[in-house]
DNA sequence: GCACGTTGATGCACAGTATGCAATATTTGC
DNA sequence: GCAAATATTGCATACTGTGCATCAACGTGC
């Protein structure tokens, strides 16, 4: 699942840094629905065509691609017995743990969500990938009867977690170890509000 | 907010619910990717350029116009001083007591997303409308800095309520009376979840 | 280091989405 | 009925995204 180190590899995974980075830029300069994939494109020297090799749209571009928990991860998960949250919550930790979050990149993401709301949407969805990695975890404990509880409660922790995101991103002082902490304060909060009916 | 009753309004609710009876049966018999707006708007009868004066794009189309909360019913929900997730619900039934729910586009909608899951984003990201509008109220009273806070619960909210749109539309035997009821027991298994760190 | 298989980059053609604009038809309010 | 407001439509156009064929670059076994 990591880069295979190959030179071939790396070019690859710097191409697509390069991508994101043009096209954020260029957003953030011209506004989002002004930019065209060409000149994405041209900014990160490659054609048009190979924009589209790297990424399946022009939004993907922009969030660039999410990481996937590690084998090991999941078997851990299978095995543990501890409580469920709490077992996602360490999941993740690992799964961040092991992605080299680039703060750089997250901030321009930041300032591009701040003139664009609109993008929101566009965020909160890339973390759907993220999100059913998480409900396939809660499936393999909960059994696939209760695969829409599960969704719903992995829904709950990517939204967390994305809100978590933009605070760590906008935020030099705050780690990256904190970021599963915040996230469970945020999910405690939420039980606050769901026990008053 | 509701239908000015006019010929002209009962004229553009026909249409609008035309385009998408047309969207999703020609959805449901040749795929959503291989339909083509074109299509959908000959079904309907109109021109593909009004088929974009009623949905700003296909996606819109199949999933058709949310409902919005009467005044009366924001107005009473500043006003209440209820538990923030009751009074919450409550305006949700307000809500679908007045939106004429159609069972039988909902069982359209159904069928296509059992075939094409790749839709659900759309589905989901459609109830972000509603979303907001939850997320407005809780801020009404929480006040502008607990947002993110409002907007994690308003979201877990409108999923449970998808969800149970999807049981109701698929069971006849349901009445639209307890889908709010079906929601808050969903968001108390929900709260269950919570509770296990 | 060389030849061969594999993978990536690119150009081109093309179908489809979506928007702006101007002309035309329909509805409404008076 | 008539004028103002609003809806529908055709047309031109920019852009997104895909399939396909070709060419260049890399990796591998020898």
């Amino acid at each position: 699942m990591a880069a295979k180190s190959t030179l071939r590899d790396r070019r690859r995974q710097q191409t697509a840094r390069d991508i994101q980075r043009a096209a954020l830029t260029l957003a953030l300069r011209l506004g989002y629905d002004s930019v065209t994939t060409e000149q994405i494109a041209a900014e990160a020297g490659i054609s048009q065509r190979t924009f589209f090799n790297y990424y399946l749209n022009k939004d993907a571009a922009i969030i660039g691609t999410a990481p996937s928990f590690a084998d090991d991860t999941v078997a851990w998960f299978r095995e543990s017995s501890g409580p469920l949250l709490g077992d996602l919550l360490k999941a993740l930790r690992h799964l961040l743990c092991h992605a080299d979050l680039d703060r750089g990149m997250s901030q321009l993401i930041n300032r591009l969500l701040d003139e664009a709301p609109e993008l929101l949407p566009i965020f909160y969805g890339s973390l759907k990938r993220l999100g059913d990695q998480i409900a396939d975890l809660a499936v393999t404990r909960l059994g696939e009867d209760a695969r829409p509880d599960a969704e719903l409660l992995a829904q709950a922790i990517s939204h967390a977690l994305a809100d978590t995101f933009r605070i760590w991103a906008n935020d030099d002082a705050m780690s990256e170890g904190s970021i599963v902490d915040v996230t469970a304060a945020k999910l405690q909060t939420l039980r606050g509000f769901l026990e008053q009916v």
